[in-house]
RNA sequence: GCCGGAGUGGUGGAAUUGGUAGACACGCCGGAUUCAAAAUCCGGUGGGCGUAACAGCCCGUGCGGGUUCAAGUCCCGCCUCCGGUACCA
């Protein structure tokens, strides 16, 4: 076997590594340090892998392998996030079971993935779909359904932080006494609203055309991904996840995590907690002063009484310069609130409201609508009349669904008033350097014919009443602090962040482990029961079509009977949940299974999770940088509120990679295309239509067999004239571009392919080699061949490809290295060592291309020199550093070889070259002796003819020399 | 619009954090080997001026300013591309 044979040599070590369980994780062990290494799991799509998916997986795999080396317990699993849409509309389509699907396609994947020779340990592998896994999934929602969030609880964790804020039991929540008087049940429904898992009417997107219910990803531009069809919006009884109560904390413990900045701002940007003040605007009928004076006895009512229009600001500051009110057309004072003149404007303004989409109302959001309910509130700081508007532009789902509208300074506010001709009040006054932003110039109008500008920043209060003159900051924490004294305000933090939608109408998806109580007659009651631990798993019932049921309700609620419906001890007839869960539950906690999968008595040992959690790096694409891991953090939060588990935080260090983009692939549009279709046709080029945001273009393609296969145009079929592109041999105009990999452009790289044709090694190396981890890079099959080629050099390094047998080649020898060879080799191994720790893993590889270019020329090459770099290379290319190896004389794998280490003074050379520069400007290269002082450095620079004849005539007036580095003459 | 990231040869990308810009590759050009090809090996390769050849010089990290002995790197002002987000009061 004299040349580099991939083929026999990955699939031969690929079966030793299983056959000898080598990556098998360690038993915890107090001798060696724990490394947890997790790759975001991936959706078994019925495509099968992606190039995209070996990036992470392979970095994480080069981390893994090179801790081993170094001592570590390593723990680097897989699994399937295999809950999901396809598998279901492939049911829909065909009638086979979701299961059937997920499992042909797990076993695509996990082929895929062993072909590719990543040191996962399989014993531990799960998919989300389990029986054994999902019980525990559901056993997680019972914990989230039996917890409440004491918002004032102090606590210290086992963690060792002091908190305030905890999820606690249920049953330790006080029940108020008038509650408690009204008996059992009313005890129930009290404990019902407060868990951080509840029950609430919620929006879902159902579409009549098809007879189902839509996820949101299934809905573009308002109508159905498949064949358009208009969605309704419809409300039905959904289950929540309080992950709001939580907010303050997801935002907070961000601080510590070692993430990429980027990640925690958009995180902290979706949570986007802002800090104001709440106050009532007085709607009742009784005398304004008697409301007043009452307030400044009573003080602020933690809930709002009937008689208040309570709303949310940021800007307390303003509330002199509140000239109307907008309540949500959702809002539950809507009706009461609308005179009877104005009754049917409202009535159909709301009606329009509800059955835009949220992407409908933001669409028009250049054109404010609204409608005058007809009634009044009272300006708590000013006692003045205000109207009171419904307009869609607030949001029923942030604040309180009502705001003060500040038109003088709020441009959202200031538009509105335009339209509908609204009183504007400045009582802001900016700053003498201010200068209108983009947003306030566009928004700029003509009021009364006078050209106004509204202005949104921060300034000094006029028209204020006694608080005029005040900086905008000062005033907000004065008038915050008199409004709390008067109970008509209090200062308020509110958040973007939602409760989490968390039920969806599918089939393929985790049932809840729910019953509902059933009167007499059969209907529900509202009240609920959970099902006992012990009786979990809720499997799913058996369905013999997957046909959608025609009606908003859920796929579940065509199961029979028997599954549907049992009657309690009690006696009381129950109905299952018929939803199911999303998606993201599964991946919520996938990290603490793997730490101890097999265990059928708790969903994790207290030890186990001890020892390795948390994971300490983690690698995914950063399209999960927002929901999977707000959703992880949350659940694990409540996790750790109830003390299943110790850490606070999942994910210690977080890495983002960077999407890999298609080969350049050359387009024309569609126009030039019909002009010339006979002159490509000749050519023999296939041209393929795609669709893009800036309309139809058609890519030309090479002819193939296989219609899947990307053959993009290669670069002799193309002539570039200064910065234009154009098809080779005419004066059809090109453009060249990188785009996403996506099965409509056909642009798609098979990792089959490439693992056929190059080898799992090269496309491993290939997809470090690229570019930095994090980075958006565009794949080249070119490159593939490149790195490819380095390992033929590695392997005619060491091997005597001319020999029938397998053979070392004859320049290896026992001889001991020489110092250059040994300087090499050091310096490769602190490089290789230190660039694995940064994940700089493209430029590690390039340090090993220049020894292995190095090692090449050697006539002597000691094995004392190759068996190390064998080591450097083996987590990058682990199957042919395994069979070089072993061909060196090796019996064991490498995989736990002590890494090499370096020996810093083999480093240094005996001379190096200095730069020389003259005002700035590079002028002569000096060689020095390494360690050379800064006076000695500078003297031999000064010794240099080229430099002498540089310094001739002119005056040197200051010298900079810093040794080891350059020397610098300034001359007049 | 706002937030984030990035602009370096024909291409992907390096540059010890202010100190020789273009490491390592791809591509291209020339050569060796070969009956020929593939594979492999050797040499060259930012642009320009210049030389018989060396030498030497000028320009050059998106654009325009600035700080510094010294700027791809720091500061100010722009431009372009990519990603996220969308009336959050």
């Amino acid at each position: 076997m004299p040349r580099y044979d991939f083929k026999s040599i990955e699939s031969r070590w690929q079966k030793y590594w299983e056959d000898n369980e080598t990556f098998k994780a360690g038993d915890p062990s107090s001798a060696t340090e724990k490394l947890y290494v997790l790759d975001m799991f991936p959706y078994p799509s019925g495509s099968g892998l992606h190039v995209g998916h070996p990036e992470g997986y392979t970095a994480t795999d080069i981390v893994c392998r090179h801790a081993r080396m170094n001592g570590r317990n390593v723990l680097h699993p897989m699994g399937w996030d295999s809950f999901g849409l396809p598998a279901e509309e492939h049911a829909v389509k065909t009638g086979t079971h979701p299961r059937e699907t997920t499992e042909k396609n797990i076993g695509t994947f996990r082929r895929q993935l062993k072909m590719l020779g990543f040191s996962y340990d399989w014993s531990r592998e799960l998919a989300t779909t389990d029986e054994d896994y999902y019980r525990w999934t559901q056993w997680i929602f019972l914990q989230l359904f039996d917890t409440w969030y004491d918002a004032e609880h102090t606590w210290t964790g086992p963690d060792g932080e002091q908190r305030v804020g905890r999820g606690r039991p249920i049953a330790e929540l006080p029940i108020p006494d008038d509650v408690a008087a009204a008996g059992d049940e009313a005890v129930r429904r009290y404990q019902d609203k407060r868990r951080l898992a509840y029950i609430s009417e919620a929006p879902v997107n159902w579409c009549p055309g098809l007879g189902t219910v839509l996820a949101n990803e299934e809905i573009v531009d308002g109508k159905s991904e498949v064949d358009g069809h208009p969605v309704e919006r419809v409300a039905l009884k959904q289950w929540m996840l309080r992950i709001t109560a939580y907010a303050d904390r997801l935002g907070s413990e961000l601080d510590a995590l070692n993430w990429p900045e980027s990640i925690k701002l958009l995180q902290r940007n979706w949570i986007g907690r802002s800090t104001g003040a709440e106050v009532d605007f007085y709607i009742g009928t009784e005398s304004f002063a008697d409301w007043t004076s009452a307030r400044g006895q009573q003080g602020w009512p933690e809930e709002a009484s009937d008689d208040v229009l309570r709303v949310y600001t940021t800007r307390p500051d303003t509330l002199y310069g509140a000239t109307y009110m907008v309540i949500a057309p959702e809002h539950p004072f809507v009706e009461r609130l609308t005179t009877a003149e104005q009754s049917d404007a409202v009535q159909s303004y709301c009606r329009a409201a509800s059955l835009k989409s949220d992407l409908d109302r933001t669409e028009l959001a250049k054109e404010k609508t609204g409608v005058f309910t007809g009634s009044y509130a009272i300006n708590p700081v000013n006692g003045q009349q205000v109207p009171i508007w419904v307009a869609d532009y607030v949001l029923i789902s942030y604040g309180t669904g009502a705001i003060m509208a500040v038109p003088a300074h709020d441009l959202r506010d200031f538009e509105f008033a335009v339209t509908f001709d609204l009183p504007i009040v400045q009582v802001v006054k900016p700053p003498e350097s201010w200068e209108p932003s983009k947003d306030e110039k566009a928004a700029a109008a003509e009021v009364n014919g006078e050209q106004m500008t509204p202005f949104s920043g921060r300034g000094t209060s006029v028209n204020s009443g006694d608080l005029t003159g005040l900086p905008t900051d000062e005033l907000k924490q004065k008038i915050t602090a008199q409004l709390d004294d008067s109970g008509l305000g209090r200062s308020a933090v509110n958040y973007k962040l939602r409760d989490w939608l968390f039920s969806r109408q599918r089939y393929w998806g985790e049932p809840f482990p729910i019953w509902h109580e059933l009167d007499a007659d059969g209907n529900p009651t509202g009240l609920m029961r959970a099902d006992e631990p012990a009786e979990l798993p809720v499997l799913h019932p058996h369905m013999d079509d997957f046909q959608p049921t025609g009606t908003p309700e859920p796929m579940l609620s065509k199961a029979d009977d028997s599954w549907l419906y049992k009657t309690a001890e009690d006696g009381t007839r129950l109905k299952r949940e018929t939803n199911s869960m999303p998606q993201w539950a599964g991946s919520c906690w996938y990290f603490l299974r793997f730490c101890d999968n097999k265990n059928g008595e708790a969903f994790i040992d207290p030890a186990l999770e001890k020892y390795w959690m948390p994971v300490d790096l983690y690698i995914g694409g950063a399209e999960h940088a927002v929901l999977h891991l707000l959703y992880s953090r949350f659940w694990h939060k409540v996790l750790f509120d109830r003390g299943h588990v110790s850490c606070p935080e999942p994910f210690h260090q977080l890495v983002n990679q960077g999407m890999i983009l298609g080969d350049t692939d050359y387009s024309l549009t569609a126009d030039d295309y019909e002009a010339n279709a006979e002159l490509i046709a000749e050519r023999g080029l296939d041209p393929l239509r795609i669709r893009t945001d800036d309309g139809e273009r058609v890519a030309l393609r090479n002819p193939s067999d296989d219609s899947t296969k990307y053959c993009p145009l290669k670069d002799d079929q193309i002539e570039k004239r200064g910065r234009s592109v154009f098809l080779k041999g005419t004066e059809l105009q090109l453009s060249g571009r990188t785009d996403k990999m996506s099965k409509s452009r056909r642009n798609v790289v098979n990792p089959d392919d490439v693992v056929k044709d190059y080898g799992a090694d090269s496309l491993r190396l290939y997809e470090m080699f690229m570019g930095p981890l994090e980075q958006v890079k565009p794949w080249s099959m070119k490159g593939v061949e490149g790195v490819h080629r380095f390992l033929g050099r590695v392997w005619r390094m060491v091997i005597d490809d001319r020999a029938e047998e397998l053979a070392l080649h004859e320049s290896v020898s026992d001889a001991d290295p020489t110092a250059d060879q040994l300087r090499v080799l050091h310096k490769t191994i602190k490089a290789v060592g230190d660039d694995i720790g940064k994940l700089s893993l493209n430029t590690a590889i390039s340090r090993m291309m220049e020894f292995t270019n190095f090692m090449s020329h050697e006539d002597v090459r000691p094995k004392a020199v190759l068996q190390p770099f064998l080591l450097l290379l083996s987590p990058f290319a682990p199957h042919i550093a395994e069979e070089l190896w072993a061909a060196i004389g090796n019996t064991d794998t490498l995989a736990y070889e002590p890494w090499p280490q370096y020996d810093e003074s083999l480093l240094v050379e005996d001379t190096i070259e200095l730069p020389v520069q003259i005002n700035g400007k590079m002028r002569a290269k000096i060689q020095v002796a390494s360690g050379l002082d800064r006076e000695a450095t500078q003297a031999a620079a000064e010794a240099d003819p080229a430099v002498q004849k540089h310094l001739a005539g002119g005056n040197v007036v200051k010298v900079i020399s810093v040794p080891g580095r350059m020397v610098n003459f300034v001359v007049k």
